[in-house]
DNA sequence: ACAACACATTGACAAACTTCAATCTATTGA
DNA sequence: TCAATAGATTGAAGTTTGTCAATGTGTTGT
């Protein structure tokens, strides 16, 4: 799998829904699922209250951007948070701040 | 002028042409320019090739993210960079992580 | 084996986005 | 005053995105 660009990470950050799904998986527990050993895209279903469907089409943009990983238990994927999108996004940032000249 | 949502800065980054006047703002200096006082829309016309229309458009939606501030001066407009859209997309970052727990 | 379930894929459609040509506005210089 | 210039706005064409219904794939429980 190939690193993705800032353009593509920042692309994928910048949808509601998605956020919405990011902060889910990020601050969710046992007590928020389905399962008890994860979240799942039945979860997600549950809360954005989108179809199936485009749950699975967002969360593998997440996943696309390396902002989440998904790994297959049983007849479940759960989701978490992958730090790998969101460390090239910082760096991203940071980088702009620190090129930052100012005219005189 | 209303501050932007998280959403709104990232869909603003999330594209590499405007990713790339960013960069070209951040580092540019006087050597850069065409009237050496700042970075007008002419110069970046100049450095990405697109159209003068079509750059404006890109300075519009990184200005209605608070990314870049736009100052008139006589004929010329100088773009340069605005803290407040990247420290929204900062602060959204890092509140994923914040909230991060874990499974058992 | 088979029905039920979790999730992915496909196809379709409306909305949004990127881009440019043409035009408009405001400012400067002669 | 008037032509030239910097940049914004408008209108249109082509592409991408968000969404759902229908269908496909793999797993579990009976």
């Amino acid at each position: 799998m190939i690193a993705p660009t800032p353009a593509e990470v920042f692309k994928a950050l910048g949808d509601q829904q998605r956020l919405m799904m990011l902060s889910f998986i990020a601050r969710s527990d046992s007590s928020c699922c389905l399962t008890q050993h994860g979240v799942c895209a039945c979860d997600l279903q549950v809360v954005s209250g989108l179809s199936q469907p485009t749950v699975s089409h967002h969360l593998k943009i997440l996943a696309d951007a390396h902002l989440i990983t998904a790994t297959k238990r049983g007849r479940w994927v759960y989701y978490a948070l992958s730090h790998h999108g969101s460390s090239i996004a910082r760096a991203a940032l940071e980088q702009l701040q620190a090129a930052q000249k100012e005219f005189a």
